[in-house]
DNA sequence: ATATTTTTAAACATCTGATATTTAAAATAT
DNA sequence: ATATTTTAAATATCAGATGTTTAAAAATAT
């Protein structure tokens, strides 16, 4: 007999509202109930299952943070089924990578191995409307070179921009993910004027490389950017510093 | 005033559960509430809150659906804060990627962006210790080569191996959740006989390089090997065929 | 007729309070 | 000491009442 402990998952809990929330959940990645679809009311399907309307409500609560469910009060109201969405996918990685509590440097080294080859595939296929839309990105940027909260969210937008252009589902959920974990990285540390000038510059830079539809230069302008951004947040906090718990940057003292 | 629309989140709702739940995220995620910590009584905290039990257990069961907290029953009980685990994310992700659909290039597309660079550190962090663990695996996989089911644990337990020597947590999360819904995508498909032979082998020229400590033939055949399961699955369903919502394969007749 | 306002009903949101079940610890018996 | 029983704290579930939201239907005014 082949491992059997492989084979099932550990029953934990007899709840009855993980009971429910199985079957729906199971009905939905089936197939059986598509986007848009209605659940039948708290008290209708409450009934049904033949469980107390509270049971059913946790239920029903559980699939909204899932993302997978709707709910929407007043009359033609009720549950409904939802495409779950990048935002409820990126809170659960902040919330993963709160406990996780990566360094720069994971950071930073799985953005080597993904953007440099996003951004070549991007020269190929950029039209002239999404570099127009990347220039105006950097000349909003540079305005804001004081308001660090408005320059996280172009930061964002621009990396974003470039590999939604690759077309590519995975990577871009991917890009987007470690993007926002960086920026709450980011948040914490105190960027100064210069470093925010030096993400434009390299911005512009990357840009160029795409202008001339040029992948390679823009590979290795966006390696440099990827580096540079690195070393800048290193520099921001002298010495190995860590995110604490705490929220406080302290000296790293070693594991 | 520059686009305020963008630094405000959309009020949508007004639930006291939310409210809640925002509140004890914040207070996890600003590390004033730390891993173990435990939560006041379901009872006890409606009274502190001034809400009524049933709003504040719908805040828990949130909380827990998002891996926040872990909630035991009896005596000792309760609420507690608890690192949110992997488990969590790829199920969040499982759920995401049902509705994204992406296509076997989308995924492997990502994977020969990472692993190959993945297996090239590894080549140089290896352990004799490790180069057996993968061996074993093989010999493994060889011997269930008839039941598809062990082999894709087997198949996930081996990337995960090589990407955990990185010690990078970042890339291991990517690498992990990719595998694990690139194994759904396998589930749909009839992966025959030849196709898991071809796995094995690939592995095994993999595990070579590895024993070698050649970063640059390891990555190679880790290439190889992530081309020819794409080229596998993809002649595993004769033409272009896509996971369709019901879980059922069917001709893709282009968008 | 059209537009505005009011009413209404369906569905969720919240509250109250009771009962059942679980579980670890304390008490008891062997 | 060990095994068993009891107990108490906490969650799990249930039932039913009341409040609030919301879109549609009805009534009203223009």
């Amino acid at each position: 007999m082949y491992g059997m402990k492989d084979i099932f998952d550990t029953v934990k809990s007899n709840r009855i509202s993980e009971n429910i929330v199985h079957q729906i959940r199971g009905a939905i990645l089936r197939g059986e109930l598509k986007i848009g679809d209605r659940l039948p009311s708290e008290k209708d399907l409450a009934m049904k299952f033949g469980v107390s309307k509270s049971s059913l409500r946790e239920a029903y609560r559980v699939l909204e943070a899932y993302g997978l469910l709707e709910i929407k009060q007043g009359m033609s109201g009720g549950a409904f089924v939802k495409k779950v969405d990048l935002k409820t996918i990126k809170d659960g990685l902040v919330n993963y990578f709160f406990f996780q509590n990566p360094s720069i440097r994971e950071y930073t080294q799985i953005r080597t191995f993904i953007e440099p080859e996003v951004v070549k595939i991007c020269a190929l296929k950029i039209t002239d409307k999404d570099i127009d839309y990347l220039k105006n990105n950097i000349s909003e940027m540079e305005k804001e070179v004081d308001g660090e909260k408005f320059m996280s969210d172009l930061d964002c937008a621009f990396h974003k921009k470039i590999v939604d252009i690759t077309e590519n589902t995975v990577i871009s959920l991917i890009v987007e993910s470690v993007q926002t974990a960086l920026i709450n990285v980011k948040r914490m540390l105190q960027m100064n004027h210069a470093f925010l000038m030096m993400v434009c510059d390299g911005h512009k830079k990357i840009v160029g490389a795409l202008s001339e539809r040029d992948p390679d230069k823009a590979s290795k302008e966006m390696l440099k950017h990827i580096i540079e951004v690195e070393t800048g947040m290193l520099a921001c906090k002298n010495g190995d510093m860590v995110l604490t718990e705490t929220g406080i940057l302290k000296p790293d003292t070693g594991s």
